[in-house]
DNA sequence: TCGTTTTCTTGAACGAGTCAAGAATATCGG
DNA sequence: CCGATATTCTTGACTCGTTCAAGAAAACGA
């Protein structure tokens, strides 16, 4: 019997069909922190062979709708995509060199700040991004 | 003499020529918060005639070099702009019609948050953006 | 295994933003 | 006030990430 990790049972268990693209795509992001579309199609290619960008488009949006994947995009940045989900963390982005990192939350569970006044908005969800210099940037 | 806000001599205290389109630009951002470039390019040939598209381009991006505007771009939205500039309040997001409204650092100075961990990152910002939905989508 | 539905392939298209070269204009020294 | 010089604006092409559309292929329940 598979481990409760196994890919295509987690694709299953979704309510998505299991295929190739989307069997390696899944690992592709889960070895990646932070992967940038462009970065997961050559990692699919590198693993299953001929894929159409296209295909690797509907199944990142699939499985960022399934709840499988984040998606994140910091302002200046292409798309990026992580397999750490529902645990409402955080990231710091490097200036110069565009690095991201994760960050646990700072404060309680999500929504985890409160705005002091949110303008008659029914807020769900508190997302941060710490702008800064990375250790390699920094020390240069 | 001119008041102290005048735009002209705000341009000129920041070390900027002041032109015609620097001028309409920095107006027409005051005027309207969060507003998108092409809002902007319409606003500024609504007041001064003819302008081309990349000079509002390179006017915002000068006006925000200098300090005098600010760019937010929370994910899935164009850039769009905002005059009030270094007091490191944040935004709500709308998720269905992309409104943006401001609201106040919830806690302390900038930056007002400390990351938990940071990764060696030396980081300078924190940006809050809260995501949700506006009064009238909430209502409808 | 068949049929239905979803997914993938192919190839074109889109939109925000950028690049580049030359014309126009702001500012400053005289 | 005027010319010199550096900056800014115009024009128009172009890039890049992403999306659209139509048909071929594949997954999966019956």
């Amino acid at each position: 019997m598979p481990v409760p990790t196994d890919p295509a049972a987690v694709l299953r268990t979704a309510g998505l069909r299991v295929t190739r693209p989307r069997l390696a795509v899944l690992e592709a992001v889960h070895a990646r922190p932070h992967v940038d579309t462009d970065a997961v199609i050559e990692a699919v290619r590198a693993d299953i062979g001929v894929v159409s960008h296209q295909a690797v488009y509907d199944v990142l949006r699939a499985l960022t709708d399934a709840g499988l994947l984040r998606r994140i995009q910091p302002t200046g940045s292409v798309a990026r995509y992580e397999a750490r989900v529902g645990d409402n963390h955080h990231h710091v982005v490097c200036r110069s060199c565009g690095a991201v990192a994760d960050v646990d939350c700072a404060v309680g569970e999500a929504p985890c700040l409160t705005a002091s006044d949110d303008s008659g908005f029914v807020i769900d969800e508190a997302e941060v991004t710490y702008w800064g210099s990375c250790p390699a940037c920094t020390s240069r």
